[in-house]
Formats: structure tokens, C-alpha cells, sequence
DNA sequence: GCAAAAGTGTTACCGGTACACCCATGT
DNA sequence: ACATGGGTGTACCGGTAACACTTTTGC
């Protein structure tokens, strides 16, 4: 049943910040754009709507066929609708982020789309609005981590209150007192010690933690 | 230029949860639906995008169209779109929220569209998932007038305190300290206090106050 | 011994909460 | 005079910011 005649339709699409952390800083993926305009031009990975599809579900659709990962977390940031924003015709976007280990990506289909992970503070030129959706991204993952104690997604399983610490640092683009802030994550209950300790990065050798089951 | 082929396209429309403050209660402005399917139930109002139109401009003119007003205070809440949601047929829609002052809508306009404001807690039986946009609604408004002073849309230009007490109360559906309430909105320095008293609701009367200019 | 990172403890302050209290005035 | 809502003052509590301090171990 179709019963809204003569209505304008449009394309509708979802284009996904996916964020990842990998040495020490907060990247995300880019790929160069298969159509045109603007073939070859960095841009993030979105993709149509399909008819039988949820806006969440086609951003999963694309997580999976970007990045090989299902059960990503997910969040809708905000729609962008400007009549004039994609050049190559009128389609109205839905931006989320994403947060995913880039150690769980799937090489292999990520090189083949030419996939690159950009520190976020020295992103390229990008396609259209692509720009803003990251900034409004990297808006609410603050405001996430603000509230909520984030890292799950984006650390190992294992990691360190060092890690932890430096992953917010990164985050916020500022250092918080270690101290203060190690006293706050573990206040949340949301983390277990490990009897194991990571090594390598200090001579006295940190506890590794990890999350609680949801 | 039109590059985009062969891709699926869709409705998409905005719909307004429109937020008005009358007789110390919070209301909802809800509409008998004009078109099929479930013509004649209840209703948010709103309206397919235009081709020349941001969603932003789309819910800008469903408000004048709806109780005459322009430049209204909206506030993206989220986008809906289950491909199932609307038993007429494909439609994406954007959740706008609405705060405007009941006493300056277009009367004769509302009255056409058969429309009545409902009080936020005796909400009827409404179409497709218009309960849920209006429960996300809420939840922004919390939101926003957690950490924002509100009520400049809602009360009329001069107000008392003890009026932002009470609509901070049906806001959140529970009561403040009004001590501690006084105190913190004083605080934001967003008030001016005005030489006039209220003398109606009080014995003493209690001084006026309006909203800085933004 | 010393540097470097891990980890603990102490103090001060700030915002919020609870609540007692005073004020002005119409009846 | 007293009931009623307006308005103020104070004491307390919890979270957090600032920062001094101890621990461990490789070099």
C-alpha cells in the first residue's frame, strides 16, 4: 500500500565516523570515494538506504562490508539535509559513529577499498560535509565519555589504567590528573583487576583490567 | 546533475513535537490526522520535505503552517525509520521538538486544523510511533534544561521564579527545592529582576524577572 | 643511585541538598 | 493574628581538583 502520491522522494543515506585507537591516538577511517563526483576524493564510509532497512541496519550494513565487524557499537549523531550538500544530487544523510578495535578489522577488505586511518587531528581534505559529521561525532563521544566510562570498544580486552588514562587524554584533547582520574574509573564498578601485569612500558609493571560483562 | 542511478528513494518528513506551557502544565499540541490510512487520529503535526528544504527549514514550516509562528526554538531528537513504521508507505522521518508560547499561536489556524494541546501525562492513543518521538522529545527537553536554563519559549517575557519552579517541576515530574532551585538559576546569570511584583498569586508578591537577551 | 612510571594519600574547595528561618500582606 | 507563598541563611555531604608522596624495577 502506497497511499502518499506526488510526494518528492530522495535519496537517503548513512555515513559512518568510525573511530579507532591504535598507538596512542584516535583515528578514523577514510576511503577514497568510488563514484563520482569527486572519484578518489577522501570521504566516510556511508552507503543508500535499502528499502527493507532501518537507518541503524544499513550502518551496519556498511560497518560489516567496510571493516568485516558485526554488533558494532553504534550512535546516531545528527541528519544533515543541507538541499546543496552532496553535489552529486539531493541526498539527505544520517552521520553515526562507531567504535571499533582497528586490531579486529579485516585487513583484507580494507585495503581493497583503499581504507586509511587518519589521527583525528590531521584529517585531509574531505567530500562535502564529511568534515562537519566528525566534528559533531567527536562532539558526542566526548559527551558519551563524559557520562558513561567508554573503552570497551575501542581498547583490548586486557589493558592497563595507563592506556585507559591516555585513550581519555586523546579523546578530550587534554591530560587529566592520573590520580584523580584512576580513582574516578575504578569508583564505577564497570572494571575488574587482573592478577596479570603488562611489562613492557614501565619498569615497575601495571595491572591489566578489564571490563564487566554488560 | 543527477549521478546517483538506479539508487532507492523515499519519503522522508519531519514531524513536530510541539512543547507549549498553559494553567502550570506541560502540554503537547496534537493534531486530527488530514490523510489516509487512520484518517482522523490523532496526530504530531508534520509534513514531507520539499525539494529546495533542509529538514531544519521542513519543520521551520510545518510550525508556521501549524500555529503561525516563525523562528521558533527547534531541536533535532532523532530520526525514525523503520521500514514499517508508517502503514501508508515508506517514510523516513526526523523527530523535531518545539518549545513556543501558547498564548502567541495563530488561534484561527489551529482551530482549522482541529488541533488541541494535551497535557504531557494524558496523552491519547496517537498514530505509528508518534508516542515515541514524543517520549524521546521529553527526554531531550529534560536534557536541554539540565544543563541550560529554559523556559525564555515557554513562560511569558516576565515570569516569577516561583512560575520557573513550577514548570521545571512538570517538566521533570518531580519537585525542586525551591530554595535550592532559586539559588541555582540565579545563579547562571541568565535573569535580570525586574522592579515590578506579581501580585495575584501571592500576598506579598513576588518580583518579576525576564531572560537576558541571548 | 637515579629515572620513570605505577599507585596511594591528604587537603581544600565547590555545588548541591536539606531544612530552619524571616518577610510581607490579605483576610 | 495567622495563614500563605516569597525569599534568605546555614550547615552538611559528596565528588573532584591539586598535589605531595611512596613503590618498584631497569639501567
Amino acid at each position: 500500500m502506497e497511499t502518499y502520491l506526488n510526494e518528492p522522494k530522495y535519496l537517503v543515506s548513512v555515513d559512518c565516523v568510525i573511530f579507532g585507537y591504535e598507538s596512542e591516538e584516535l583515528k578514523i577511517l577514510l576511503c577514497p570515494r568510488l563514484v563520482a563526483p569527486n572519484y578518489g576524493s577522501w570521504s566516510l564510509m556511508g552507503g543508500f538506504v535499502m528499502p527493507d532497512e532501518s537507518l541503524d541496519q544499513a550502518a551496519n550494513r556498511v560497518l560489516k562490508s567496510t571493516v568485516g565487524l558485526e554488533n558494532i557499537y553504534l550512535e546516531q549523531v545528527k541528519t544533515f539535509s543541507d538541499p546543496n550538500r552532496d553535489s552529486g544530487g539531493r541526498v539527505i544523510s544520517q552521520a553515526y559513529f562507531a567504535l571499533i578495535r582497528i586490531s579486529e578489522q579485516d585487513k583484507k577488505l580494507v585495503r581493497n577499498k583503499g581504507g586509511h586511518w587518519w589521527e583525528i587531528n590531521q584529517l585531509p581534505e574531505m567530500i562535502f560535509d564529511h568534515g562537519e559529521m566528525i566534528k559533531e561525532s567527536l562532539k558526542k563521544l566526548q559527551s558519551v565519555a563524559f557520562t558513561d566510562l567508554i573503552g570497551r570498544e575501542l581498547l583490548p580486552e586486557k589493558f592497563t589504567l595507563s592506556q585507559l588514562h591516555k585513550l581519555y587524554s586523546v579523546i578530550f584533547g587534554k591530560t587529566f590528573d592520573s590520580a584523580n582520574f584512576r580513582k574516578k574509573v575504578l569508583s564505577t564498578g564497570k572494571l575488574i583487576k587482573l592478577d596479570e601485569k603488562e611489562t613492557k612500558s614501565s619498569k615497575k609493571g601495571s595491572f591489566y583490567y578489564k571490563f564487566l560483562a554488560d
